[in-house]
DNA sequence: GTCTATAATAAGATAGAC
DNA sequence: GTCTATCTTATTATAGAC
């Protein structure tokens, strides 16, 4: 048995999947040798131990989750450019791997060593420095006028929360509202409208 | 060995404090056990096995949050005063035990079972059937035209993630914003002021 | 009701053959 | 590299004395 990009990313594939849905606690080394196609053994041959094999997962999903971050935030100062090209790539992303972000913020929960150790690792490498402080573009906004008063911090984690509630509380949404299918095309452009209207209205000097 | 309430309740307080910050497949009967000042024995004697410990604890705590939830709508019409009213009464409800919504959103994630069964046994007990369904009111608002044209279920579940979101998000935030205290009275005044003033400019009629 | 001691099992990890 | 078989430990659960 082998091809399928060979049994090292078998192995990691079947352990995303596994780790993703169950979480650290809840997965099972026999599960992933299961879905890997292979046995116990040779989970340990790979990876020394569980521990090791998670490390390695969390590492490469949270890696690819801060780069959609990133790669969300335009450069441009134009707020309404700003609003729908984050809003619009951002869900986009969300949506390719809708358990991630459960799977994320559990993890930050249990106190967010993993995480921060990631996100620093991260940060300093390549050319990030380069990047645009996502912050930094809505003070400015502010500053200039461009916009109403808002915290930008407080705007950041309002901005972040409408975009992912609606995954990470799918399962529970699907359950309630008759029909509703989160990751369908007509719901995420739905969504990614109507965030767009919400906020962009919402920072208008009044009057 | 006694009082505090009795054993029994002393227990559950234990095994709702492992449970709510390590998962139920993270929690350790033996950390419950201690915990409580008791022995694993006793934990069997009063519930049966984990999985009824942990149903009973679920159960309790998601009766407790959607409670809250349901405290938090206001019968008014008056979509400033419905704004207000919700925004203050839920990040109070959340601030008191900012543990839980990460809990139970992680247990939706597991397939949301457990959740729904609980939900609609909630629902459809008391004078539940009495209270205003909190999307109507906001299609209400919208076919009145007291508001400009809205989803109303998008419009909610933007409210419920900014409501949400800085505390399945706590540790990190407060790792990554030097200084940032989430549960501070500070911030969360400042999170509700900033939160209506979003939505409440963001619903006006444009012009 | 509460304990100590112990059983039963599940799960991670390793040895050793191929 | 991969497997079968096995060890070791952790964890849930129960028996039985007090």
């Amino acid at each position: 048995m082998d091809r399928d990009g060979g049994t090292e990313a078998r192995i990691l594939q079947a352990a995303t999947e596994v780790f993703l849905n169950k979480g650290r606690d809840g997965a099972r080394m026999q599960e992933i040798a299961e879905k890997a196609g292979i046995n116990k053994a040779l989970l340990h041959y790979y990876f020394r131990s569980k521990d090791r094999l998670y490390e390695e997962v969390f590492r490469k999903e949270c890696g690819a989750y801060i780069g959609s971050f990133l790669a969300s935030v335009p450069e441009t100062e134009d707020m309404e450019v700003f609003l729908r090209f984050f809003i619009d790539h951002y869900i986009d992303r969300l949506a390719q791997r809708p358990q991630v972000v459960s799977f994320v913020l559990w993890e930050i929960q249990q106190g967010g060593e993993r995480f921060g150790r990631i996100i620093r690792e991260f940060l300093f490498r390549e050319e990030n420095d380069a990047r645009p402080f996502i912050v930094d573009i809505v003070a400015r906004a502010v500053a200039s006028g461009r916009i109403r008063k808002v915290d930008p911090i407080q705007f950041i984690l309002s901005l972040l929360g409408v975009c992912v509630y609606p995954f990470v509380a799918r399962p529970i949404l699907e359950r309630i509202v008759d029909g509703l299918d989160v990751l369908s095309e007509a719901f995420l452009e739905k969504r990614k409208e109507e965030v767009f209207r919400l906020f962009w209205e919402g920072i208008q000097h009044e009057g």
